[in-house]
DNA sequence: TCCCTCTGAGAAAACCTTTTCCCAACCCGC
DNA sequence: GCGGGTTGGGAAAAGGTTTTCTCAGAGGGA
């Protein structure tokens, strides 16, 4: 058998060094790290004679060795605890996005809510010399089983409750409960009900109480927000409270639901009922969470938090910190959009 | 102001090296570094000294520079194109709990479909020395937007099709579906339905020929499988073209769906005609989506694919290849799981 | 011819850790 | 006291890159 038919074992070849460009240039590791770098001062000839032998052999700059040397390891951990990520993956995809075009690379770092991983996480990733950290969860309302308040490299929280002092990114709940209930009167509904989650939970009360602002500045007498569980169930059960009742003129023209199953329980209620939902009552849930937005008969118009780009926004704050600019404290609030689709019906007339 | 008041910049505070600790504690770098790491010889005092020394600075080594020397980075690269992540988070969940308890990190890659994304990631992880990928996706039977067949490291697939010769983890489809319809039968049910998704995926036909085989093993006839989309509003369809038409003898008894969407809708549109779900048909979902399995009425019982235990096998996988330990090619299918609810009702007696 | 300045490029330190080799001192038996 | 083995610990290289400093040579003016 020739030699040259032995296959090579690929995993064996180790990456190209730059030592290997400059011997292969004829010059020195310096001149060609600098002819790379664009630094220092060398013939534009000897510069791009390197630069076409590193192209040639494929040289890409260890990541490793760069990062020991200059302190930053162009890498940022993104921790969680919600492991099936219905809020935290479009907003992971978000940061991933907005730092993959700068080089950065991101550490997922699931933690469930386990005090040992959080901190299993944490010390790895501080190991590891990440330049920052992203932290986000499923609640905005409740802190992370980690503590990360005393490190010494910059976090920014994104849908979670941000430590004192420290930069936060949430939606803005009360301002996406405004958008819904504004849609209702601008399309005429005047008896709005509100269906939502447990009390336990901040945004409950952000965005009863803006459903309460709007309809008091329009004039309107807001009912008691019926609150329950976040499920379909009991958008069944507030289904009954609201409607099973003597009095047709009694009836709520509009439901503003916390979220998007709440409103597909309320939906499938109301038909049951032979309500038509949007002639005879418009719904409205939160979160646009489109499989379910989309399955509801009708669709379902929503409110969306816009997590995508509230991650985007986290990973470019958090590299503002890194890179030494610095960042107001405190939670900035970003704005939530209405996706209208099919069950509040059209401006009379 | 007393000197002493300034508030110290934390994040100025550059991390204690090993160097440091050895310095405090009177001995040379080498000496520390054999003395935490359990290696060399010296006297059980030193040892110990060095121990305390580094635990008082809270000396942590530098990972950055460990990798560079042991040619081991720690860290894997996660590869995927399911931005919401339905299937990838729980086996994302998967490959990090098998990874982290061992030290090494995940970096999360979110290509989309966007072949450039997945270069430009592809590279990033390159250049930051990951020791291997686990390439994961939404669909079983489609390549990821990347090429990843020459990488020099090792590469495993996980719920996504595979390079020829490497290594696939995947559901066992076709031992789901088998799992289904038996329940069925152990359950009494003769006439089975099949409704399941597009033809163009790979996942329907391994679905659909399990359950045309166990039906013929029973000596049953299989009725061709209704396919259409992964929707509710699917399921709706299929029921009308189960169900209405004369001889209620010709109904099935049970219908055995490629989603849990897809049953949703079938349970839905079973009730909407007051068939009932589960004393006149039977009704079994696929991929365990809980939000969904537990909002449908009765509550649905459906099959898992069990991604979180893929997701650490393929963890697992990963390491011994990057070990050196090598693994067999191909695609292993990993069992799935029959969730039982309430769809399906008892056992006849 | 001499001195000065500028240009192009290299040597070496630095980043932090691990590991191999080496050395000095000590103990033992003879 | 001496040779040999053992013990405790240090010096130095290695890993790949960046950056600062240095230097040789060329060019120009007097």
């Amino acid at each position: 058998m020739p030699s040259d038919a032995e296959p090579a074992p690929v995993s064996a070849k180790p990456p190209v060094t730059l030592r290997e460009v400059a011997a292969a240039a004829g010059v020195s590791v310096a001149t060609a790290s600098k002819a790379l770098n664009g630094q220092g001062r060398m013939t534009a000839e000897t510069r791009e004679r390197i630069r076409e032998t590193a192209r040639l052999l494929g040289f890409r700059p260890n990541s490793l060795a760069q990062s020991l040397l200059r302190k930053r390891s162009f890498t940022v951990g993104l921790l969680t605890n919600d492991t099936y990520g219905r809020f935290s993956l479009p907003l992971m995809a978000g940061v991933s996005d907005a730092l993959v075009d700068k080089g950065v690379s991101v550490f997922l770092c699931n933690v469930e809510d386990d005090q040992r991983l959080g901190q299993l996480h944490v010390e790895a990733m501080l190991d590891k010399r990440v330049d920052g950290i992203v932290a986000t969860g499923k609640r905005i309302d409740r802190h992370l089983p980690v503590d990360l308040s005393n490190l010494r490299i910059p976090v920014v929280y994104a849908f979670t409750q941000p430590d004192p002092g420290a930069v936060g990114l949430v939606s803005d709940d009360a301002g996406g409960a405004r958008l819904a209930v504004e849609h209702f009167l601008r399309l005429g509904r005047r008896r709005i009900a509100h269906v939502s989650g447990p009390a336990s939970f901040a945004v409950v009360h952000a965005r009863a109480g803006a459903y309460r602002d709007v309809l008091r500045e329009n004039g309107l007498v807001a009912a008691e927000p019926l609150l329950g569980a976040w499920s379909e169930a009991w958008g069944h059960d507030a289904v009954a409270k609201l409607f099973d009742k003597a009095g047709r003129e009694g009836w709520p023209d509009a439901v503003f639901c916390g979220n998007d199953q709440i409103a597909r329980g309320v939906i499938d209620a109301l038909r049951e009922r032979g309500i038509s939902v949007p002639d005879d009552v418009g719904v409205i849930g939160f979160d646009n969470w489109e499989i379910v937005a989309e399955a509801t008969r009708p669709p379902l118009t929503s409110i969306d938090m816009n997590l995508a780009s509230l991650g985007r926004d986290a990973g470019l704050a958090l590299l503002s910190l890194v890179d030494g600019r610095p960042a107001a404290p405190g939670v900035r609030k970003l704005p939530c959009r209405l996706v209208v689709r099919q069950s509040c019906g059209s401006p009379p007339g």
